[in-house]
DNA sequence: TATAATCCCTCTAGTAGCTATAGGTTCAAG
DNA sequence: CTTGAACCTATAGCTACTAGAGGGATTATA
């Protein structure tokens, strides 16, 4: 039996953090020691543990509901796990090919050897209408 | 004199995120008309854009609340503008990092051809404490 | 056994940057 | 003058936590 302390020491998850996912239904409510205190078993570990290495990998809350539930049916076809998988890559690719464009924007606009605000390109870029796709 | 959904057009700003703008101190206190509507001038509009066009490229509201206090004084040097934009690169840089990073680990994680759950690959690696940095 | 240090409890509110809803008022066109 | 669109405020909700207050439990040492 682990202290939430103890739980959020070998897996590396907050305790306030655990006490949420427990309010959203990520993880079971733990027993409790005679004072009140939540008790976990080697099985809380394992879930818990499961759910860190799919926030690591940036999958949502949601997505870790639907990745627990088909972990605990062994049964079923792993066609819908590797859907969210496969979606979530997806998310993952988009942000990237955002953020490289985001750079590249960032890298002209920090070319900058003015000396006063008045000339700055960084400024001068960001109050640029030219970059409006609407009319003004 | 543009109403608020007029600027919300000519922006590409939309109206809540107006006048959420306004709360946060961002822009300017608008004048009203008789009947208590915001009317802007076109200073609000240029101001407005140079937010839309900021927060476009990622910054956060207290960059910009930094860079339109800089634009607003075009004598001081651009060197604390120039700090703003590159401190920023540097942060979608380090994102397209983590991001490439989870990329290579979810394409590993997704290559998975079982037929149930019990094999999967992806259910499986998220469930695999070697992955914890933390002993358990 | 007493006490102190450390841990744990609940509840509330705050973070960023909006978005949505409810219930009401004003404006502009016909 | 009426009607419908646009506007107003205030409040709550979103994600995934984090921080703090004010207290109780557990454990180690004296």
């Amino acid at each position: 039996m682990f202290s939430i302390g103890q739980l959020s020491e070998r897996t590396g998850v907050k305790i306030p953090t655990i006490r949420y996912y427990e309010q959203m239904g990520l993880i079971d409510v733990p027993e409790r020691s005679e004072g009140n205190q939540r008790r976990y078993t080697a099985d809380g570990l394992n879930r818990l543990s499961f759910i860190r290495h799919s926030r690591d990998l940036g999958f949502s809350i949601e997505d870790i509901k639907g990745l627990l539930e088909l972990s605990q049916h062994p049964e079923k076809p792993c066609h819908d796990a590797h859907g969210i998988a496969v979606q979530h890559l997806k998310n993952v690719q988009d942000r990237i090919a955002k953020l490289r464009r985001l750079e590249g924007e960032l890298k002209r606009v920090s070319k900058c050897d003015a000396d006063s605000v008045a000339e700055c390109a960084v400024i001068e870029a960001l109050a640029d209408h030219s970059l409006c796709e609407t009319n003004h």
